[in-house]
RNA sequence: GGCGGCGUAGCCAAGUGGUAAGGCACGGGACUGCAAAUCCCUGAUCCCCGGUUCGAAUCCGGGCGCCGCCUCCA
C-alpha cells in the first residue's frame, strides 16, 4: 500500500501525495469572511480541511496550516462591484467594522473548537497584510500584467495564457452568456480587480488604505495569494476550499501568483469540498436562511454529532442535510460514544495480530482520498466485533479517533447523563415506592407525568436515573 | 448559452468490472411489572432502455430526474 492519495482538482485525478519539503506539509485553507456567523455548510469546509490535516499528520508529516480571515474587500454582488459585506454588516448593526470582524471571527473559532478542528498554525487577517498585497500588485504592474481603469487596477487575464486551464473554463462560452453590469473598461470578462478605488458615488468607505495608486482597498482574491505565500513560500503543497471557488477565486489566485512569482505550479495540490445539499434551500450567509451550529445545539445535539454527520459522507460528494439525517447521525454518534465509554478504561492483554486487519482497513480508507465513511464504518466494525477484547477494541478506537476527531476519549453518552433536582428526585422515589408495592398504576402515572414535562426515566440495574429528553 | 456532479434498501451513504460497507429508522427477539435505555437478529441486484464483456451498480450510447458552478457564496 502506498501512502496518502488525494484527488487534485488541478489534474482532475487522484495522486500520491508527497510534500515539496521532505517531512513537512504546507497547507493553506481558504477561511471565513467574517460578516456573519458560520453556517453548517461553512463548517463542512472546516471539517474537511481538518480531516486532511489529521491525515497528513497520520502520515508522520509535520503540518503547517494557514487559514485566512477575510475582513475586507469581499463584495456583495459582482467580484468587481457591489458593497463590502463587512461594511454592510457594520452599518446594519451600528457596530464598527473591527467589532463585526472580531465578533464573527470569535464565533468561527468557537465552532471549530467545539467540532474538534485542530487549531491552525497561522491565522492571518487580510487587513493585517495590506502591505504584502500592495507589494504584489506592484510586482504584477512592473511585469506588465495589470492595467488601470477608473474603477481600479485590474489583472489582465489575457496575459496569462493558462488562465482557463485550472477550472477548464470555456471562456468563449462564458462570453456568449450575457454579462450584465460589468465594469466599464475591463478588457476581458475574466479580468479581476487587484486594487479597488472607492466608488466616487458610494460615500466614504470605512476601510481604505494608501497605495501607490491612491486610496483604496485590495481586491478580494489578492489576500489569499499574498498571505499563503508569505507564510508557506512561493510554492507550497496544498490549498483547500469549497468547490464554488474553483472557477473564479482560485483561478484568479493562480493567475496572479504564478505571474508574480514566476512559478508553476504555484500550489501542487488543490482540494475542494462539495456542498451540503439543503434540498433546494440554498444556504448562504448572504441569504439569511442559515442553520448554524448553535441551532443544532439548541435542538439538543452535541456539536460533535455534526462532525459525525459530516464523516458519514465523502467530502467530494454533495451530502443531504435534513432533520432526519441529523437525528440519525446524533443517535449513531451517541451509541458509538457509548461503546467507547464502556471499553476505554479496560485493562487486559492486547493481541496485535487481532488489531492488524482493522488497522489496515482503516488506514486504507484514510489514504484513499480521505474516505471518512469507510473509516467510520471500520470503527463500527471494531465497536461491534465480538472477537475483540475491550482493551483491544479501545486500542483501535482510540487510534482511529486521531482521524475521526469524535473525542471518544472523553465524550459521555446521553444514557449516562444523570440529573438531579429535589422535586424530580422525590417523584422518582415515589415511583420506586409504588413499584415496590406493585402499584403499577401509580408508578406509570408518575412516569407519564414526568414524561409530559420532558423528563425521561431510565431504569438500570443500579436503580433509576433521569434526564431531560 | 457554457461547465460539473449525482441518481444504491424508508432515510444518510460507502463501493468504479467478478455476484452490494457502515449508520439511522422499521420489524422480530432478549431484558422489563409494562415501557424506556441497552444488546442480538432481519432487509436492496443498485433510475429506465440499449450496447461492450465470460461477467457491470461499476465501461459506452440514449433517455428521465435531482443538485451545483459560470456573479457574493463552503
Amino acid at each position: 500500500m502506498e501512502g496518502l492519495v488525494l484527488y487534485n482538482t488541478r489534474t482532475r485525478s487522484k495522486q500520491a501525495f508527497a510534500p515539496i519539503e521532505a517531512g513537512h506539509a504546507r497547507l493553506y485553507t481558504c477561511g471565513p469572511t467574517v460578516y456573519a456567523a458560520p453556517h453548517i455548510g461553512n463548517l463542512r469546509s472546516n471539517l474537511f480541511a481538518d480531516l486532511l490535516k489529521r491525515a497528513l499528520q497520520l502520515e508522520g508529516l509535520r503540518v503547517t496550516q494557514v487559514i485566512n480571515v477575510t475582513d475586507v474587500g469581499h463584495l456583495t454582488d459582482d467580484a468587481d462591484a457591489g458593497e463590502d459585506k463587512i461594511e454592510q454588516a457594520a452599518a446594519r448593526s451600528g457596530k464598527s467594522v473591527a467589532e463585526i470582524a472580531d465578533l464573527y471571527t470569535a464565533q468561527w473559532l468557537a465552532d471549530r473548537e467545539r467540532t474538534q478542528c485542530l487549531p491552525p498554525e497561522v491565522i492571518c487577517k487580510a487587513t493585517d497584510h495590506i502591505d504584502e498585497q500592495i507589494e504584489m500588485v506592484r510586482i504584477l504592474e512592473a511585469k506588465g500584467y495589470s492595467y488601470r481603469i477608473d474603477d481600479g487596477i485590474y489583472f489582465d487575464t489575457a496575459r496569462f495564457p493558462g488562465y482557463a486551464d485550472f477550472a477548464r473554463l470555456n471562456l468563449e462560452g462564458q462570453e456568449s452568456g450575457a454579462r450584465i453590469g460589468d465594469v466599464p473598461g475591463k478588457r476581458n470578462p475574466s479580468d479581476f480587480a487587484l486594487w479597488k478605488f472607492p466608488d466616487p458615488d458610494g460615500g466614504k468607505r470605512l476601510q481604505e488604505w494608501d497605495s501607490p495608486w491612491g486610496r483604496g482597498f485590495p481586491g478580494w482574491h489578492l489576500e489569499c495569494s499574498a498571505m499563503s505565500s508569505k507564510y508557506l513560500g512561493e510554492q507550497f503543497d496544498i490549498h483547500t476550499g469549497g468547490v464554488d471557488h474553483i472557477a473564479v477565486h482560485h483561478s484568479n489566485e493562480i493567475a496572479q501568483s504564478e505571474c508574480c512569482y514566476d512559478v508553476h505550479p504555484w500550489v501542487a495540490f488543490w482540494l475542494h469540498n462539495e456542498f451540503l445539499d439543503l434540498r433546494g434551500e440554498k444556504m448562504s450567509k448572504s441569504k439569511g436562511n442559515v442553520t448554524v451550529l448553535d441551532d443544532l445545539i439548541a435542538a439538543g445535539y452535541p456539536a460533535l454529532a455534526f462532525r459525525y454527520f459530516f464523516l458519514q459522507a465523502h467530502y467530494r460528494q454533495q451530502q443531504v442535510f435534513s432533520d432526519e439525517a441529523m437525528e440519525a447521525a446524533a443517535t449513531g454518534y451517541d451509541r458509538l460514544v457509548g461503546v467507547a465509554a464502556e471499553v476505554r478504561d479496560a485493562d487486559g492483554d492486547i493481541d496485535p495480530a487481532k488489531l492488524t486487519p482493522f488497522r489496515e482497513r482503516f488506514q486504507q480508507a484514510v489514504r484513499d482520498d480521505l474516505n471518512a465513511p469507510r473509516a467510520l464504518a471500520t470503527a463500527w466494525e471494531v465497536a461491534r466485533s465480538g472477537d475483540l477484547a475491550p482493551a483491544e477494541c479501545w486500542a483501535l478506537l482510540r487510534e482511529f479517533d486521531a482521524f475521526l476527531g469524535l473525542d471518544l476519549e472523553h465524550a459521555e453518552p446521553r444514557r449516562s447523563a444523570s440529573e438531579s433536582d429535589p422535586r424530580i428526585d422525590a417523584l422518582v422515589e415515589q415511583r420506586q415506592a409504588a413499584r415496590a408495592a406493585k402499584d403499577f398504576a401509580e408508578s406509570d402515572r408518575i412516569r407519564d407525568e414526568l414524561a409530559a414535562e420532558g423528563v425521561v426515566i431510565e431504569d438500570t440495574p443500579d436503580g433509576p436515573r433521569w434526564r431531560r429528553a
